[in-house]
DNA sequence: TTTTGTGAACCTATTCACAGCG
DNA sequence: CGCTGTGAATAGGTTCACAAAA
């Protein structure tokens, strides 16, 4: 069976709402109640789900231990994955202390930049390294996934390492479009783009 | 004739490109040369173009600086737009330095947090007021969108006085569920999510 | 009765394929 | 010709509606 690209960005959703629950002491929950929380329809919730099988009880609903449990085997989250940050900028460094990854099951292990100005320097404790280390280093703390907040005429040479070095998930914060051999992931958050598309819903006479 | 959502993501994606080859000196392109540049088809950049009027030229392809300026008129991008931030922690912080805002037409004005800790306190030159203040200093400074960077428990309240104010364009990265009236639009980011999602594909078996 | 799980129906978005313009 | 613009065809994703389970 193929599954839907946006059933695994819903489910990783998912996942951060069941843990508030589960820390909140709730011991189920229906299908209903919880897409209000989640903001989609019950239906998608239960369909979603159904892609890896029947985690519900009929007239009674989910098991918030249980199925975040089931959850985090779907997304490879039983054990947590290490995360290199290449381009100590700004961004960079703000998400080398970014609380909302340790809690999800990420360490940001490893940080790296090709600017003398930068390797050797602390952020949040921990040192920066020169990126042509990267696959020595990357291979010793079993990194797996890499965030790259380089500029943007860094980007492809920055991938070329990250991908060379065996990394198959990139998260992309530069604006331009990354090419990379099929079996590495992508994804991309442009956050100026962002702020575009509100443009448009903000600006336009017809939407209010 | 209902446009598409995705259709103005990717047009956000297409300004940020035509910016680039407008800098370099390109004088035309053809959707062929350009979807290979933003990583799309050219018959979907055709067809995004198409919801809006007829921009190119049969036989040759488009001008650069003058689809730009089209797009620019669509996204309302033609004058700058005055963004807030509310919350000042490392994300909010880092995001009022960022430089990619400035060259996509969006201007930090205004900054804001509930900690008397930061509340008078300088970054990036910017100062830090409180969000008590919000309704009055957005009017003043002509905010149209806001930047939300607080904890996911302050978040429904901060919403709400943002929305009370009349802004109508908020960028979330609150890992939490919004409910806002339908004349606001609400973009997320989920960076926790993102690696998630990209966890599902590094750990698939058959994903390689 | 309540709520799940899921085929079928529907709706939305992408890709095809080609007419028509310069 | 080369390349755009766009209806038609296809693919992909969501919602409906209901049978089955507790």
């Amino acid at each position: 069976m193929k599954i839907p690209e946006k059933t695994i960005s819903r489910l990783s959703i998912y996942y951060r709402q069941l843990q508030f629950l589960s820390q909140q002491g709730t011991f189920s929950i229906s299908s209903k109640s919880f897409s209000e929380l989640v903001g989609f329809k019950p239906e998608q919730v239960r369909k979603d789900l159904s892609y890896f099988g029947s985690f519900g009880k009929t007239g009674f609903g989910y098991n918030v231990q249980g199925l975040k449990l089931e959850i985090a085997k779907i997304l490879g989250l039983e054990r947590s994955k290490n995360v290199a940050i290449i381009g100590m900028g700004n961004l960079g460094a703000a998400l080398a202390g970014y609380r909302g990854f340790e809690a999800q099951g990420f360490k940001i292990t490893s940080l790296f930049d090709n600017s003398p100005h930068k390797i050797g320097k602390k952020y949040k404790g921990k040192i920066c390294r020169d990126v042509s280390d990267f696959a020595r280093i990357a291979k010793e703390e079993e990194v797996e996934m890499a965030i790259l907040t380089v500029p943007a005429e860094a980007l492809q040479e920055a991938a070329q390492i990250v991908v060379a070095a065996g990394i198959r998930g990139i998260l992309n914060f530069a604006p331009v479009h990354l090419k990379v051999p099929k079996n590495v992931k992508v994804n991309n958050v442009d956050l100026a783009s962002e702020l575009k598309s509100l443009s448009f819903f903000v600006s336009g006479t017809k939407r209010d």
